[in-house]
DNA sequence: AGGCAGGCTTTTA
DNA sequence: TAAAAGCCTGCC
């Protein structure tokens, strides 16, 4: 099917954001998505225009959601006053077209446990193979290999070898803890959903190896508080320079993980220069 | 009590 | 060799 939209929504923007660990490319701007029990091909043919090999109904019932296609990102970003904050300003104008995706809140816990103190292309490496190791072999519509991202208890099963060839390192522990909170339930959105942000940071940083940075990406990414506003090295280095009297959290509210993600993507791709 | 130094696996540039 | 979407432990 075809999707045309009017609203922020760049694929190549979202696959380098650091959000998703799985987005594999296949063409110029065109993707396989592994969501779930779903896979999506979708490719940009212009800017608001897609071609997605899937049905309305799937779309509907699924991929619509997982893009958050009902947050209007435009008006988000309008909340940036260019005089008053231009690095904000700069760094949306090149971050157009990212969103939040909507991903699953265990694969988010465990690919952001994997990601401290490391490189994405390390992360997506350790990711995979823990997929290829624990998931499951299945095949996509158009015939092509792919795995399921394991359950909690596939992880559970890997024999101690396996671990080793995930090249988790000193993580590979947080991440076997992490499994068995989740198949206890503590993991479960039915359970952490309907808390209000700070208690869900609180429960997220109770995990073992999972301290603000982590529990913040967790809320962000997978529970979808859009207020969530993680602080890694980039963000550090970003905060120290352009807001040395603070971030105004209370002018951004209830958008800040919005905003931070556009400032991380920004001050990832500025190589030395800043155009703004 | 709360803050800080050092250590930790591995990969990337 | 330093840095990478950090956190844990032990010490003060």
């Amino acid at each position: 099917m075809r999707l045309s939209i009017t609203d922020d929504l760049d694929l190549k923007q979202i696959a380098e954001s650091g959000q998703c660990f799985r987005w594999e490319q296949i063409e110029d701007n065109g993707y396989r998505i592994i969501h779930g029990g779903y896979v999506l091909y979708i490719s940009q043919r212009s800017p608001g225009e897609f071609q997605l090999d899937c049905e309305e109904e799937e779309f509907r019932n699924v991929w619509a959601a997982y893009f958050d296609l009902d947050t209007d990102y435009r008006g988000i970003r309008q909340m940036i006053d260019r005089d008053s904050d231009p690095f904000l300003y700069a760094a949306a104008e090149q971050g157009k077209g990212i969103r939040i995706l909507r991903q699953d809140p265990w694969e988010i816990t465990v690919s952001f446990i994997i990601s401290q103190n490391r490189n994405i292309p390390a992360i997506k490496r350790s990711v995979e193979r823990l997929c290829s190791l624990a998931g499951k072999r299945l095949a996509d519509k158009r015939g092509e290999e792919y795995f399921s991202f394991p359950a909690p208890e596939d992880v559970l099963r890997l024999s101690k070898e396996e671990i080793a060839q995930c090249r988790l390192g000193y993580r590979d522990k947080y991440v076997l803890s992490a499994a068995k909170a989740a198949v206890c339930g503590d993991l479960s959105p039915e359970r952490l959903g309907s808390l209000p942000d700070d208690e869900l940071l609180r429960r997220l940083g109770m995990l073992y190896g999972v301290g603000p940075k982590v529990a913040s990406c967790i809320a962000l990414f997978g529970f979808h508080r859009l207020d969530a506003f993680p602080v890694d090295t980039w963000i550090r280095k970003a905060l120290v320079n352009e807001y040395p009297g603070g971030f105004p959290f209370d002018r951004y509210r209830p958008y800040n993980g919005v905003f931070q993600q556009y400032m991380f993507s920004f001050c990832r791709n500025a190589s030395s220069a800043r155009p703004y």
